[in-house]
DNA sequence: ACCTTGTGCAACCTGTTGGTTGCACATTGT
DNA sequence: ACAATGTGCAACCAACAGGTTGCACAAGGT
């Protein structure tokens, strides 16, 4: 529904796929790279890396910058932050469940 | 490769689909409950329920427990971690790499 | 015993996804 | 001008994922 919904929808999609998580993996320890040269040390294409970078820019996890000929991209991690926000969430009204159960049952007990 | 690279993998597998974090959202908020009841809620049928119960339970996010002849779930949010971890990983590197590069800024300015 | 309710399993359909190849277009160096 | 290198786009393909229906089986309630 919320926008910020769509965001998280779209950043754990992106997430999900191993090679898509290799090539921000580096990304996030090289400063920028094209995907001529992320490919050359993936099992992949150059185009399958392409769109794989294609699906990161829509998760606003990646962004490109055309220098000459050549089209460099780096990473933009903020969005990750929205994942995170969705799992503590989740973590945290199951911890905060969990607590009520726990004082609901030394309650009994006493 | 590693049993965690494994795990971080199912996790975000498990996650990518929307259904599958909506039935881990009401996981959180009730205590358990049942594919049936789940269903109920959800505009898929019972079997569909069963099956992304069953991919969070690969995952390790979710664990059954039969009690007479119903099954009941309920959430199990510890492999979060190991994602939420990838990503502070992910994070981690790139704030280092920016720092460094800041530095290095700094110095040619001097 | 019988009906109801809940679960398990299998077959099946459809859309999507990750991947490929092929070719055209743009840019840089000589 | 020309060769080399990098990118963009499109068609195509196999596999998978999410979903459905149908039916058999197990467990409680009456």
């Amino acid at each position: 529904m919320t926008r910020r919904d769509e965001r998280v929808d779209a950043v754990f999609a992106a997430l999900s796929d191993p090679t898509r998580r290799s090539v921000l993996g580096r990304l996030a320890r090289h400063p920028s790279a094209s995907a001529t040269e992320l490919a050359a040390d993936l099992p992949v294409s150059r185009q399958a890396v392409v769109k794989h970078l294609q699906t990161l820019g829509l998760a606003g996890l990646v962004a490109p910058t055309r220098q000459g000929r050549e089209v460099r991209y780096s990473l933009t991690p903020e969005p990750l932050g929205d994942a995170v926000g969705w799992m503590a969430d989740v973590g945290a009204v199951w911890d905060e469940r969990l607590a009520r159960l726990q004082r609901q049952l030394r309650a009994r007990k006493a």
